[in-house]
DNA sequence: TTGATTGCAAAGCCTTTGCAGTTCT
DNA sequence: AGAACTGCAAAGGCTTTGCAATCAA
């Protein structure tokens, strides 16, 4: 299913904008409101950074991209096409470094069984220290 | 170890704000920085945000005070007295629960062993959805 | 055509900062 | 006296919103 599909779904319109801020997050992997509106700079001028913020909520709503806070400031979205994972952030260093779901596994499984909660792996930060900064 | 003794060992001072806020994050359980201001509030006249923000900040530094991110808006925070806990959010009603830090115990060794991550579990937020929003 | 979409500028949250007056030691 | 602390007001990030012009269908 793609972006215009699923846009015209719903009564919305494909725009150059959207393709780009799209491609924009896809590309980047990672990346930050401002992030996205740089890359959609160098395709694309006159691009505003509301229009950016809007785009993202939109993606969002249709479940085409995710977000997650793996710093105090701005959060960082992702396409929701990519491998989830779950984030480690060092809070030392700062270091960010991704690893699979199946280590948080056991984890949604039990909240899954324990509170009957279903939880957004792809969501999912742990703060704490990373080796070098923990020793 | 109390409040001035932690303070006076790093050359700073007690003050009727510090211990309020100290006191309105242990009350409240769950405070942010708005909240905290508010029952300081009801107990002492005067007293600004911007002391509420540097005091939270202190205290944080002083290993007295915890704060996670359980919504979009502040952050909140919890005396690091209390006992851990790890916090479920549901993104659909909002519901915020907490459950024991034993239900992450087996996430927090595998991390530890495999990626050498201490994990801070006080910090934790899992986000999803609840029991009544997931079915 | 007509309703969705955008850029722009202004406003809004939340938080930080500079500074001068005040309080503690 | 000297340093820490506070309130106040202004400024700073990040994000949202109102509105008129523009564009997709």
């Amino acid at each position: 299913m793609d972006l215009q599909e699923r846009l015209r779904s719903r009564g919305y319109r494909l725009t150059p904008q959207r393709q780009l801020v799209l491609e924009a997050v896809t590309e980047l992997g990672h990346a930050t409101p401002e992030e996205a509106l740089a890359w959609v700079r160098e395709r694309a001028s006159g691009v505003n950074v509301s229009t950016v913020y809007r785009t993202l909520e939109l993606l969002e709503e249709l479940s085409l991209v995710k977000h997650t806070h793996l710093s105090h400031g701005a959060p960082t979205y992702h396409a929701a096409a990519a491998p989830e994972h779950v984030h480690l952030v060092c809070r030392t260093c700062g270091d960010i470094r991704e690893v699979e779901p199946s280590a948080v596994a056991p984890l949604v499984e039990m909240l899954a069984a324990t509170h009957g909660f279903a939880a957004d792996v792809g969501h999912l930060t742990v703060f704490g220290d990373c080796e070098r900064c923990s020793s």
